[in-house]
DNA sequence: ATGACGTCTTGTAGACGA
């Protein structure tokens, strides 16, 4: 199984570069995020005519999610909302089931400051995903996403410069450490230990062309199925070109079991 | 560098992203 997951920020604006994207890898399974649309404006005819089918948690301008699988194993969808989200009326987690593994799709919260009403929300939503997987663990699972987290120093490029922001604090680094003990890999570190890539960069002052960067997307993948990991990487080539998305998509190819 | 870019909105400037 080929899975994927990216943030598209904005499915219709993106939709020529998802569109290449799915002709490209040809992925079994896609989680998208921030694609920022109403319900009735996802593009399901355009997908479909790609051969994928979708199931999508969309609420509008801001946020939404949605997996995609190649229509002869159509997702179905499990769950829409994260159970104990503190932001309920966002589209910030969806569940399919596809070819027997439970997927979800997670835009967790940006956070903002360290002292924004937000960042204690974000946490309050990692918190919620940490009892979610746990319900879900015994069972092939794969949670991939925008984490909005540098789980270490190496996913930062300039540690320095993130001193005192969200996304690389202790508080978050802890409770995603919390959500992997449950019994999640994340899937890149697993094949590649020491590599630094990231997965987001800033549209601004060309910081994907200096490589200035972060790993926020994640795979996760139950410890069952990480043993069949046999590739997980970056593809840097769809932040390029036009109109990019700032964030590039990760995939993963498991071994059929 | 307090910015830079890109997306959305019953919009045309402001909010938000990370």
């Amino acid at each position: 199984m080929k899975l994927a997951t990216w943030n598209v920020n904005s499915v219709n604006a993106r939709l020529p570069r998802v569109l290449e994207f799915l002709e490209t890898h040809g992925p079994d399974v896609v989680c998208l995020q921030e694609t920022k649309c109403e319900e009735a404006a996802f593009p399901h005819e355009a997908l479909a005519a790609a051969g994928y089918r979708a199931v999508d948690h969309s609420t509008g301008r801001w946020a939404g999610v949605a997996i995609l699988a190649r229509a002869d194993g159509a997702p179905a969808a499990e769950a829409r909302g994260l159970p104990g989200s503190p932001v309920p009326e966002e589209g910030r987690w969806i569940e399919a089931t596809v070819g027997g593994v439970r997927v979800a799709s997670v835009y967790v919260i940006n956070g903002r400051a360290l002292d924004d009403p937000m960042y204690g929300a974000k946490l309050a939503f990692l918190d919620a995903m940490a009892r979610r997987a746990a319900e879900l663990a015994g069972s092939p699972l794969v949670v991939c996403g925008d984490f909005n987290i540098a789980p270490a120093d190496i996913d930062v490029y300039d540690p320095a410069a993130f001193a005192g922001a969200t996304h690389v604090s202790e508080p978050e680094r802890e409770r995603l450490r919390a959500i992997l003990a449950t019994g999640l890999v994340d899937g890149f570190r697993r094949v590649a230990p020491d590599t630094v890539q990231h997965t987001w960069w800033d549209y601004r002052a060309g910081h994907f062309h200096k490589g200035m960067g972060l790993r926020i997307d994640l795979v996760l993948a139950s410890e069952g199925l990480a043993g069949r990991l046999r590739s997980c990487g970056i593809d840097r080539d769809f932040r390029k070109g036009p109109k990019p998305s700032d964030h590039a998509p990760v995939l993963a190819e498991f071994e059929p079991a």
